[in-house]
RNA sequence: GGAGAGAUGGCCGAGUGGACGAAGGCGUUCGCCUGCUAAGCGAAUGUAGGGCCAAAAGCUCUACCGAGGGUUCGAAUCCCUCUCUCUCCGCCA
């Protein structure tokens, strides 16, 4: 959420950055509102001082035992009155809010001004693509083959979009998990939580999924399910001051993440790629404004480092404006290589929010300097999509055989070199 | 699901209709004092919104005692609804 006072003094700031996003929000009607609220304020703020004087002023006749009749009743219309307005700053309040609420974030300088994907710009690119002397199969095939993966059961239990992991396919999914949680807690400092799957409305909307996009969001009568451990860790802090020698706040955390993909009927429909439910390592970082950009390089290389470690291929790729997610400012993608396809894909996405998810969730830090507080920068990347690992491993290391050998980094934790066809 | 108790500032805790943004204590910060430390003394110490100001500083007004509504000239205090927490009983992994 952006500060409505800003909008006000930078509305051509903001009104660009709109444009940058492809995004068509007439901002007149934001201003129109703004300007109705504070202008009934003013009016009921005066009333309301005139009452507090008249109220103080009979309380003490009331001691010397007079009765202000003529004060009272006047008293009762000036607080007739003061009802009436409070009731349409409280209206003029929602629309403010309701407005304020869907603009997206303003993206920073930085970031390339582009229509959608085709204009996102290539950062870096590590390790080389594996050669193969057969021609590799996809990850689904690779997975069916070695009876790991059952996506016929899976929509036979519940539905398309979902998948059962049997044996090896099931240890290697929590030999991922693992091994990513070990690395972001034992080399990069993060502390792990492990959070409710299952999260409020407060809790959506400050980190930005509500209320712009509750058709993506699965939802039980009382609560959501959520779409990444980004929104219960974020939200830990929500309404709390974190004292600023604190900061920057790292933690980690596993969750499964249930989206429902409304609008990619016939898009990835085979495979992990885009599954209902989907295991996912997320980082987040609770940051000192000063140095959030600073951060921002930080998490992403500590996402990349899993890549590295699972000796996967990949590429960096910063998103342009218009390819921008609604409440972030900057952001990374880590595009893992799929050699079956011949395509980069999204394996993570690494964000500063600055301070909008902040200022929706009342997430501040208190300056060791000056002993202000003021809304701290949240950021948060995936460490990484495990499904998507998962997809990756299986064709990236797959062999003629249909056999697919296990990275050195998941040895230990799969205690196994080679995953082969069951008898 | 049933019965009961509670929710006040960074924390503890007082306050049952008027001078209460809220006693007292703890904590924190600054100053004084002491050879050092401890103790002691003094002062400061919430958030948000509006207005004045070019802006900051500053001044000023308003709101906030879990949330929302009601009664009243006036509500932390009385009434209603809701949320959350705790205790006991039942059920449950």
């Amino acid at each position: 959420m952006l500060d409505t006072k800003i909008i006000r003094q930078n509305i051509g700031v903001v009104k660009n950055a709109l444009k940058n996003r492809g995004s068509v929000m007439d901002l007149d009607e934001l201003l129109e509102a703004d300007a109705r609220r504070r202008t009934l304020i003013q009016e009921a703020d005066e009333l309301k001082a005139r009452r507090n004087q008249f109220s103080t002023r009979i309380a003490r006749a009331r001691t010397e035992g007079l009765d202000l009749e003529k004060e009272k009743s006047e008293m009762r219309s000036i607080s007739e009155r003061i009802k009436a307005l409070d009731e349409q700053i409280r209206e003029a309040d929602e629309a403010v809010n309701r407005f304020v609420l869907e603009i997206p974030n303003i993206p920073h300088e930085s970031v390339p001004v582009g229509k959608d994907a085709q204009d996102n710009q290539i950062v870096r690119t590590w390790g080389e693509k594996p050669e193969f002397s057969f021609t590799p199969k996809d990850h689904w095939d690779v997975g069916e083959g070695l009876s790991i993966l059952d996506f016929k059961r899976a929509a036979k239990i519940t539905g398309a979009r979902f998948t059962v992991n049997w044996g090896a396919g099931a240890k290697l999914e929590r030999a991922l998990i693992n091994f990513m949680l070990d690395v972001h807690t034992q080399e990069h400092g993060y502390t792990e939580v492990l959070p409710p799957f299952m999260v409020n409305r407060e809790s959506m909307t400050a980190t930005g999924q509500l209320p712009k996009f509750e058709e993506d969001l699965f939802a039980t009568d009382d609560y959501f399910l959520i779409p990444t451990a980004e929104v219960p860790v974020t939200n830990l802090y929500r309404s709390e001051t974190l004292p600023g020698e604190d900061l920057p706040l790292k933690l980690v955390a596993y969750t499964p993440c249930f989206r429902r993909e409304a609008g990619s009927y016939g898009k990835d429909t085979r495979g992990l790629i885009r599954q209902h439910q989907f295991n996912k390592v997320e980082l987040v970082r609770f940051a000192d404004p000063a140095r959030s950009f600073t951060d921002l390089e930080e998490l992403t290389n500590d996402a990349e480092d899993i890549l590295k470690k699972l000796g996967l291929h990949y590429r960096v790729v910063v998103l342009c404006t218009g390819d921008l997610g609604f409440s972030s400012a900057k952001t990374y993608d880590l595009e893992v290589w799929m050699p079956a396809q011949g395509v980069y894909r999204e394996i993570s996405s690494c964000s500063n929010f600055l301070d909008f998810q902040a200022r929706r969730g009342q997430i501040r830090y208190r300056s060791p300097e000056s002993k202000k507080t003021d809304y701290c920068h949240t950021l948060n990347g995936s460490g990484l999509a495990v499904g998507r690992t998962l997809a990756a491993v299986l064709e990236n290391y797959q062999r003629p055989d249909g056999s697919v050998e296990v990275p050195e980094a998941l040895r230990p934790y799969m205690r196994l070199d080679l995953i082969e066809p069951i008898g």
